[in-house]
DNA sequence: GGCTTAATGCAACATCTTTGCTTTAAGCAG
DNA sequence: CTGCTTAAAGCAAAGATGTTGCATTAAGCC
């Protein structure tokens, strides 16, 4: 058997990707509602109990293969400018949060009670990406950008709409946010906001 | 037995009221992991089949005990100037949902898969409560506000903190806040934004 | 007062979740 | 390479939760 072990790690490695693969094939299959873990297990070829001593539960489950899914596969596209790599990323940002997928696992992400893992590390992946920006906005002599005021600006509102108020953010929406923060950042610099007490 | 019914309309009612108050009490006392349905409607004196053919999951009845809890009682402090009422209701709306209390009610409302009418309800409040300051403003002859800048500039980042980064605002995050929302409608006011398609 | 209808109670059943114990497999020392 | 140690998984029974058909109750309406 060790010829399927493609992956190294043990065991253990090998059912987490087991059960985190039979879970994104169930949510794919029969939807978000119609999952639990006796299902997730069986397909996976594990037992429930396995899932249920790992992961706690099916909200937590859900939470991690989300986050999992959420990891960006690639830094974002580099369109010359950094005008353009913003509108690129946060356009493409808003597109894939506010389809139904997306608002899916945002949801299941918030919905981790017990370690809120979950939704620090998606954070940590939009940080990452703005900070790419930044970094190759400098690298060519640009601007750059303040990553707690982007996602103050940008980020935020998008997230709030599709939360809140449960529909996919229009371009011409995410356009108002770029014009805004580029206003801001052009005409009226603020000193950086410190987000933490 | 008709001098309980405190109020009209009905067993329904005086059962939807019965399974909130003992959902309220049961997450005050035991906290909101060591809840279940048969407790709650235990507590309620209903069966649980009552609660689960009525509400569908412990999701959705936490998600419509939350919204209920979360609705406003009064209308937001008149501080006596525009600026003073929206920075004093700005303050208690980061203190109150950043509080872990508040967290908690906002994660149960965004948790709802099934119809997301909780979500909305709640951003309702909030757009009513800018409302009535656009409106208190303009009776005093001051400017007023742009009820969807308000909350991309002011409530969206302070939720996407709390729900993401998972951590109380703090009071200079939120002034920041305010300082930007001020210089935008100051300096640089920009055309009011859609945010429906 | 009697009828109609929607909602609840009850109880049996199905399913999910937990837990103690056994078994497996990975890591490590000799 | 073999045997020991330990963490994780399997198994199975017990416990709790979720579902459903049918009887009963209560509210609204002639």
């Amino acid at each position: 058997m060790a010829r399927e072990m493609v992956r190294q790690g043990g065991r253990s490695a090998r059912i987490q990707e087991a059960v985190h693969a039979a879970t994104q094939a169930l949510l794919d299959e029969v939807g978000r509602s119609e999952i639990n873990v006796p299902m997730i297990a069986e397909r996976a070829g594990v037992t429930p109990s396995t899932v249920y001593r790992r992961w706690g539960d099916l909200a937590q489950l859900l939470a991690d293969t989300a986050a999992e899914r959420l990891r960006p596969v690639a830094d974002p596209d580099d369109t010359g400018s950094f005008a353009g790599d913003l509108r690129a990323f946060v356009q493409q940002y808003a597109e894939e949060m506010g389809s139904p997928v997306g608002r899916a696992l945002m949801r299941d992400v918030l919905a981790e009670t017990a370690s809120e893992h979950a939704a620090a590390r998606c954070c940590a992946y939009t940080i990452r990406h703005l900070q790419t920006l930044n970094s190759r906005a400098l690298a060519r002599g640009e601007a750059g950008l303040s990553v707690d005021e982007a996602i103050d600006i940008l980020i935020a509102p998008i997230c709030y709409r599709i939360l809140f108020a449960n529909g996919e953010p229009s371009p011409d929406y995410v356009n108002g946010l770029l014009a805004r923060f580029a206003g801001l950042n052009g005409a009226n610099p603020l000193p950086s906001l410190h987000h933490q007490a």
